[in-house]
DNA sequence: TTGACTAGAACGAGCGTTCGTTCTAGTATT
DNA sequence: AATACTAGAACGAACGCTCGTTCTAGTCAA
């Protein structure tokens, strides 16, 4: 044997491999990274992968899950600070820019992925919990009339589908500029898209 | 030799061999789509595949290029018969709507592909020239005085975000109704975004 | 007859996964 | 303190399979 990993903890190899294969994913997508690739990357072995994810797609899985947990603590976090929908909306947006710049990774693999391809049991993205989250947010302002009475659909969709593209277009580099110099006018323009109109 | 594809024309089995591609990459993602599975769903041999696009990735890179085409001829359509930016821009969104109804597979393949896993010397998406059109008709509403003098990314993220938002839901099953009653209450919201104030 | 086209068997590379084994840290026994 | 034992983490060669691609033989229209 030519090297060992010393034993840590299993959460520590965990860790291990889900941050190289977070990076291996983004950078050459699910199929083009091989089991290999992640051991390699990794410094796990392909056999320590298999203890502790059953397959490749479980290797995914938890990924994917891990990141919908984080950003579904941060949102709940928004909604525990923030009592209108002004505020906490506004607060989401910031928070999706700034992660998008902190970690384009982890948003490019949660925008982007298309998950259903290797994961396809899990619901589309727009169904998990924190877009379900970012809706709530949205009819809860419908209720206190702070924004128009929607489609919730409709609402919510206009609300963070500025931000989201511009999110889309900066992991695309067509947007140079860190996203964290748009807050301001993406949001002025996505709330004076659905809210009740105040004086102009 | 068992049968022979009574010959038609090269086109033909061009068609063919696309529309099939077209059927499998949406349903089931271009990595669990194999050549033979080609073959199979558009009854052309393996060979004639091979002898009309050099490779697999020609295959898509055909189908991908089609797409784009047929959509600027969409666009530049109604660049032709519309002058304001205010119509322009509406009409884009129907567009965008009616075929996502039509042909949803055609839009799904553009919106969620992320293409660039397997055609990765093409231009992202959102550089590709639909998008440029569409950017080019916000250009021109700032110029006509229709539209805020902002940031270009920034209007145009804006202007089409909410209406590509609700593509994707649509596309992933959380929107149940046709797109096509949702054109106007989605307009309203994404035009007040962006437009220049006129009296409330 | 020629050359574009079709056909599908054959090929080899690379994949995900398995499995027999080794190694380590901790515990129980003396 | 020394020893024996155990659970499970780590290892990577090997396997079987599927894939994209190539190749050769055959077909048909001009």
């Amino acid at each position: 044997m030519i090297k060992t990993n010393t034993r840590k903890s299993p959460e520590h190899t965990r860790q291990l491999v889900l941050s190289a294969t977070l990076q291996l994913f983004t950078e050459k997508g699910y199929f083009n990274t091989s089991v290999r690739d992640i051991a390699r990357e990794s410094q796990v072995s392909i056999g320590s992968i298999y203890h502790h994810f059953n397959d490749k797609e479980g290797v995914a899985s938890a990924m994917y899950n891990d990141l919908l947990k984080r950003m579904s603590e941060s949102l709940e976090d928004i909604q525990r600070n923030n009592d209108s929908a002004h505020e906490r909306c506004h607060a989401v947006i910031e928070l999706l820019f700034k992660v998008t710049e902190e970690e384009p990774q982890l948003m490019e693999f949660m925008m982007y992925s298309k998950h259903r391809e290797f994961l396809p049991d899990e619901a589309p993205i727009c169904s998990a919990q924190p877009f379900m989250l970012m809706r709530e947010m949205v009819a809860h302002g419908m209720e206190t009339g702070e924004i128009q009475n929607l489609d919730l659909m409709v609402a919510s969709s206009c609300l963070y589908g500025g931000a989201i593209r511009m999110i889309t277009s900066r992991l695309d580099g067509i947007i140079e500029k860190s996203l964290l110099e748009y807050v301001e006018s993406v949001w002025e323009c996505s709330w004076r898209s659905i809210a009740v109109n105040q004086l102009v």
